[in-house]
DNA sequence: TTGAAAGCGCTAACAT
DNA sequence: ATGTTAGCGCTTTCAA
């Protein structure tokens, strides 16, 4: 498991020239003979040298080439989905991505982002809402590392964001329960303290006042994380509403299966896709957006700045749209 | 996002001692006096002093406290529970876990492997299976750093595997369809290379037997890799089948799409649950395991190699179970 | 076009 | 209990 491995200078000694120029050579640099060229090329293969990227990357000015991103939980669909799109980008420009969890936790959060920009060096970091806002900690890390946010606005940090439009989606998805009739809806969702869950319930209640009608607290069911935690929520509700909102992907799982263990009409709209809504009996709208996407372009603003571009923060909205799956008569 | 950081020198001189001690310091050496202790700390405070990881695993015998899983692709559900399971473990032994996706690219696989186990020096890799075996690459490679491999046994690589019954599996699920009446079973999968691939075709050719049935040719598809591959194949299939088995969970989303649109009643079985199945009208056969634990034993097998522990390789194979999802009423 | 030499930030003998 | 010193493997002036 240790044995030792060449180095720059093996591949120097056996090309019978010196470590600078095999570093030459290695780096693709101008300014070698081709014999040379060809004569370190050779050692290198015979050796079966591979640079070692801790050495390289300990020279001041010299980048790690591995981006993070740091989410709540790589088990849901959502998240998983920008990874696959961070992922993606990461590999076109030849950068790892080594992906933490929060799992709800402050702690961890700031744990997480200390240890990647300040200890191990990360060239950059993509953030998707967790917990409670860190300005400070953003802002002191951002002076060595950009960062870019995912689905949260940067508060008193100078980064760039690439959005969705929480509050119109949500408010959206909402007018459609309205339009079908529903007056009592309820609203099942996660931390109020995350932007994005503030930005969804605002939509909601953006959307029952213009229509003239009452926000009834009793109806708002917030701080949920799990399927289990929206099923019981909405099994709780069921008596009373005509319809529910859910605020992302694990809540509408949740509140379908509460629908389905009950028998109940009651109406669904969510944040999110869901996959097989399309199967089920039941109509569910759905507020759904291209989260490979979301990712893919939050890197590739990653990269424009690790790169070196200036310039201002930079904002992406993406829009959602509102989509009808299910109740057709098969399944 | 470049400004010179404090280093151990900085820290040493502000603490009126020398480098070397504020490296014991860092480290919890023992032989250190409290009140030097507290001087050095208190350096470190007012410095805001961060080690810098590169520079510690540059020196031999260190490690980078990295290591990697290598999946195909983060956004199947199956693999993104891996990574979860992965990464919590990882975290708890303090270690970071990157990624990469394949993609079913057996360079991609390569390319990746060599990058983290030569060059980047990750600790120890996490491998899923993917496009052909590379017994040659594997061998290389687990010289340097410990691998282990999730759901496919290694050949000719003395490594740890953490395995899925997948013939068992199979074969359970296509004896229920054989149980249930179905006489034409169709087989919907993906690469036959790949081991778990194999093992599922086999599983299932084995039930047919078994029952005396033919295993017609005509009614095995494979090499599909998208929902949409194992849709169009279905929709072929439907007219002369009376049950079809599904290879995994893209596999049984593509082939319920296809049942769903043409209202067909053929029946369904597949491997790896699906979620929301149990809210579909049709009954479906899944069957079912704990991905995050096959994930979290993977890397818990791995830091056991990384922490020195000798002995032959070692094979544990989780059990998979069959449940029925699905075909109630309401919905 | 190539080489010599210094040094990145840290750790580990070896001294003391 | 602490300091001195010598690298780890690489890149990068500077000189030739």
């Amino acid at each position: 498991m240790s044995q030792r491995r060449p180095t720059m200078h093996d591949v120097a000694r056996a090309a019978g020239v010196s470590p600078a120029t095999v570093s030459r050579v290695v780096n693709n640099e101008r300014y070698i003979r081709e014999e040379t060229r060809a004569a370190v090329e050779r050692a290198i293969a015979e050796l079966g040298f591979q640079r070692n990227e801790a050495a390289r990357a300990l020279r001041p000015g010299q980048t790690t080439d591995t981006i993070a991103l740091i989410i709540e939980d790589v088990a849901n669909p959502f998240w998983s989905a920008i990874t696959d799109g961070a992922e993606q980008v990461a590999r076109r420009h030849q950068h790892m991505l080594v992906v933490g969890s929060t799992r709800h936790s402050y702690d961890r959060e700031r744990e997480l982002l200390r240890d990647l920009v300040l200890r191990r060096r990360v060239d950059g970091v993509l953030v998707v809402p967790t917990a409670q806002p860190q300005h400070d900690l953003h802002a002191e890390l951002s002076r060595w590392a950009p960062i870019v946010f995912i689905d949260r606005k940067p508060v008193g940090v100078a980064a760039d964001a690439v959005l969705l439009d929480n509050r119109g989606g949500a408010r959206g998805a909402v007018e459609h329960l309205i339009g079908q009739g529903n007056r009592r809806i309820a609203y099942v969702g996660g931390d109020p303290a995350v932007t994005t869950g503030a930005r969804r319930l605002a939509g909601y209640k953006q959307a029952l006042k213009q229509a003239g009608l009452p926000a009834d607290p009793a109806l708002i069911r917030l701080g949920l994380h799990t399927v289990d935690d929206a099923r019981a929520a909405a099994a709780i509700l069921l008596g009373s509403v005509d319809a529910i909102f859910a605020d992302n992907n694990r809540m509408a799982v949740g509140v379908l299966q509460a629908l389905h263990e009950h028998g109940s009409p009651v109406g669904l709209a969510a944040f999110d896709d869901v996959e097989l809504a399309a199967l089920l009996s039941r109509p569910v709208a759905l507020v759904t957006y291209d989260a490979t996407r979301l990712g893919a372009q939050a890197a590739e603003l990653l990269f424009a700045r690790i790169n070196g571009a200036a310039g201002p923060p930079k904002r992406s909205v993406h829009r959602t749209t509102l989509v009808t799956r299910g109740g057709a008569l098969s399944g």
